[in-house]
DNA sequence: ACATCCTTTGCAATCGATTGACAAGCGTTT
DNA sequence: AAACGCTTGTCAATCGATTGCAAAGGATGT
């Protein structure tokens, strides 16, 4: 038994196969007297006639799919983008973009290889968060094949359309309420700068300090990947330096949790023996007992432009890009 | 511009293009000599050659893709299986499966729908992490046209191949525990009854209350959807009900963090005034500053199995199926 | 009545890879 | 030398929807 066909629909209602592509169709529908559209679409509901996509995105050459790269699926920020940035794409876009959605965990050749599958499958759009400084001549090759957007990450150096964070004025947000509640010795964990997320954290974060007369303990400290994992690891060589730092600015709220747990174990406290600010504000830096301070992420804004980018550059071939860069704010809490 | 298509580079070579798709492809690749299949393969990767799998789909009627239900993205649990099981796939099926990943959020209806695009994509197999009791008929006429695997969740009085947990004994183990600690009054924070999970949780715990003579508060406390905000809500009913519970057994992490949270906002403390016991084992579950107690699930072998009934399913038409049902335990810690 | 235009529908080529049927080449056996 | 098997490669049909083109039918204007 094999499944309805739009050849066999077509036999069924004694149409062509193609006024039954127009009449199913939203853009070539008008092409169809109302009558017969309706007739036809109503017929094909009630036979449960489903078209074939990959009959239709091989004609076409386009599948009405998207790409999306993600460094890591645990990590509530990334998540919430894609939700909000398909969620905006659905209501506009018809019919519905699905999404391809693959991890690189940040591992060098994933994206490479990812973006081949992308291609193979011919994705109408790739969107990465995920980029790092190695993935620029992959994105620019595959660029020549469908639109590529960057979110979140930017690659420097590199011109693509894209919804980012300013993620520098965060990093300066930080280091200026650091001056201000008096601190003089302060310290970043970074997140790996091969994403220039983390990159323009710790430059507008070290800017300022050196603007403030406040003093950074030398080569911060790097976590190898942005977890807690690594925020635990990071605690030891934390408390290792001279002087001692008062504040710590964790690259994201998971390092600020690994750090939170390490000074647990060692029976510190904060922000008495040591204030922590985070970034992202995830769910968990506001259920913490002593909630954490953290800078919001403007996920609204980078997903719904995002999304823009992706609905114009897929629509309008003549569209000209406009990247935007969101200001994130600071959430002062207890923890510094 | 167009892309470089197999009757392209089956000239450049001077074969024919079956020639170069069996060469390229994993199971005829013996039928082409070895000298020439590896010409093939080399001048393939140094022309940049990509096999377009939208044609390969609609040739061989089926696209090499798996379709993912799965309730909430922002669930770790959830995220932690698709993971796992993709990462098992990928190390024993060639060509590799793309999954085709989409959110119910637990709507009705949007298992329908997005099952029928599965289908139209023509995907190898779909698998349910997020069945409710509404869904077997949607499910059961899928499996007419590809294999469906429930994972997680099963659906009462439906059989397909499943991977699950023994939800029914986590439950009663968490009953055990507070019979053990000398609870006489109890009750739960139930998640919607509609996800078999839930239902199967209750009841492992009631029993076990019944059998041990401690008293459940009537009827429970139910959620309307398993998330922090409604453990949150769930508080206020707990507290009003006489006698007053000593003990609460929530659905998940996120409820019993809910829970926390408002006994935290009204100054109330744990386990003193109220012990509690989550489920799933999440992160979060870890580092609390009382850490919560909570049923380990058996994430690893939920998946693998997951993932081998994909892919014997798909391998082998013959394949009989054998559903697993796999023990979680408990792990007791300072909040009960 | 005839030319013209518009609406609606049908015809047939097309997208690119896969695969069953078959042929050519070659060596071995009878 | 005929018959046979085996390996290697070619031919051509096929998957199912989409779309440029043309034809049929109807309405309108002169």
């Amino acid at each position: 038994m094999t499944r309805l066909n739009m050849r066999e629909l077509a036999r069924k209602l004694g149409v062509d196969r193609s006024t039954i592509s127009r009449a199913l169709s939203e853009d070539k529908a008008h092409l169809v007297a109302a009558e017969t559209r309706e007739r036809i679409r109503e017929e094909a509901r009630a036979a449960g006639y489903r078209p074939d996509l990959t009959a239709a995105s091989l004609r076409r050459g386009r599948s009405h799919t998207v790409g999306v790269l993600v460094p890591d699926l645990g990590n509530e920020t990334f998540i919430n983008v894609i939700r909000t940035m398909f969620r905006h794409l659905d209501q506009r876009v018809v019919p519905p973009l699905t999404p391809l959605i693959a991890e690189t965990l940040d591992q060098s050749g994933a994206t490479r290889h990812l973006v081949q599958t992308f291609l193979s499958r011919r994705v109408d759009a790739i969107v990465s968060l995920a980029s790092t400084e190695t993935d620029a001549d992959v994105l620019r090759d595959a660029a020549k094949e469908a639109p590529v957007v960057l979110a979140i990450r930017a690659i420097s150096g590199a011109s693509f359309p894209s919804a980012l964070c300013d993620d520098r004025a965060g990093g300066a947000m930080v280091a200026t309420h650091f001056a201000d509640r008096g601190h003089k010795v302060v310290c970043q964990v970074q997140g790996p700068p091969m994403a220039a997320t983390f990159k323009q954290r710790a430059r507008g974060f070290s800017e300022v300090c050196r603007d403030r007369g406040i003093a950074e303990i030398p080569h911060g400290v790097f976590a190898d990947n942005a977890t807690s994992a690594a925020g635990k690891r990071a605690l030891d060589a934390l408390l290792a330096a001279s002087p001692r730092p008062t504040a710590v600015f964790a690259h994201n709220d998971a390092l600020a949790l690994g750090i939170i747990e390490a000074m647990r174990h060692r029976g510190l406290r904060y922000p008495a023996d040591l204030a922590i600010v985070g970034f992202n504000n995830t769910h968990l830096s506001r259920v913490l007992a002593v909630p954490l301070s953290t800078v919001d992420y403007p996920v609204e804004e980078v997903s719904r432009h995002a999304g823009e980018l992706v609905r114009n550059l897929i629509g309008n071939p003549g569209y000209t890009v406009e990247s935007r860069s969101f200001t994130p704010s600071l959430i002062v809490r207890a923890s510094s």
